[in-house]
DNA sequence: ACCTACTTTATAATGATTCTAAATAAGTGT
DNA sequence: ACACTTATTTAGAATCATTATAAAGTAGGT
């Protein structure tokens, strides 16, 4: 199974919840954003069986923790992560309340003049707001 | 009074309690990042008189629709506000659980190439998370 | 002073997330 | 295969920020 090797590799277990979790993930073309409730409603449309709603949130932070997820920082009642981990942005359209890529592309390079004695930057996420 | 003025012209009408918060909130040199919680410890501190909870969750709401407070985007179980609502950027110190301004000049400028029909860009914000 | 619409307030309700502790499953050595 | 240890799953309870409710209070106009 292909998910095996990569749970194993970062320490985490395979367990059947969690390979079905990776297929509904990972194993598309697209990489897309989600909050955990909508995990949870394609996970009963995908799978037969029941997952927990905590194994669900225990999952999705493990996998962010190892880096196979990523959250986006946006004000919301809920949480939204990504399966996409690479660098990139966020348009945000306020209106219909949506997340649409920004490839590093669609974006000039951010260069951040300012040092902050001791501390090493681990992200540089820009989210742009859109309105009508 | 000096924010009498400010709260009638945007059409809230100058109560007390909402004074009071604007002598917390903008009676200060530095403008400062907030929760909820801060903020009303802060009010505790300055005033004689008790201001209800849901007052302030509803002056701030009221404030940061007519833009005299900005929510910042970022992942945390609250939410902060910014009483700087000039454009500008946040560092994130993730050890600290810390917000420090990024003046625009700090930042190169950002130009946004991807345009999104229909569309307007509202702002552009940028996180930059900290680590050790 | 009176009226109306807005505001405050205490309290209850909501809802996402986290905690708990018991049951289950995985990995390891024999 | 078996026993043993440790990780994981699970249902349900607990937590906690935020929002809703509805009754009492206040501002501003007439």
């Amino acid at each position: 199974m292909k998910y095996i090797d990569k749970l194993r590799n970062s320490g985490l277990r395979p367990t059947k919840q969690r390979l079905q979790i990776c297929e509904v993930l990972f194993n598309t073309e697209k990489t897309f954003h989600f909050t955990i409730n909508e995990l949870e409603q394609k996970i009963k449309d995908k799978i037969d069986c029941k997952i927990s709603l905590a194994t669900v949130y225990n999952t999705v932070h493990a996998f962010e923790k190892k880096g196979y997820l990523k959250q986006i920082p946006i004000n919301s009642n809920q949480t939204y992560f990504d399966t996409n981990v690479t660098d990139h942005h966020h348009f945000y359209d306020l209106k219909d309340q949506k997340l649409i890529d920004l490839e590093n592309s669609d974006v000039g390079p951010i260069n951040i003049k300012k040092k902050i004695n001791g501390k090493r930057i681990k992200s540089v996420e820009v989210l742009v707001k859109l309105e009508d």
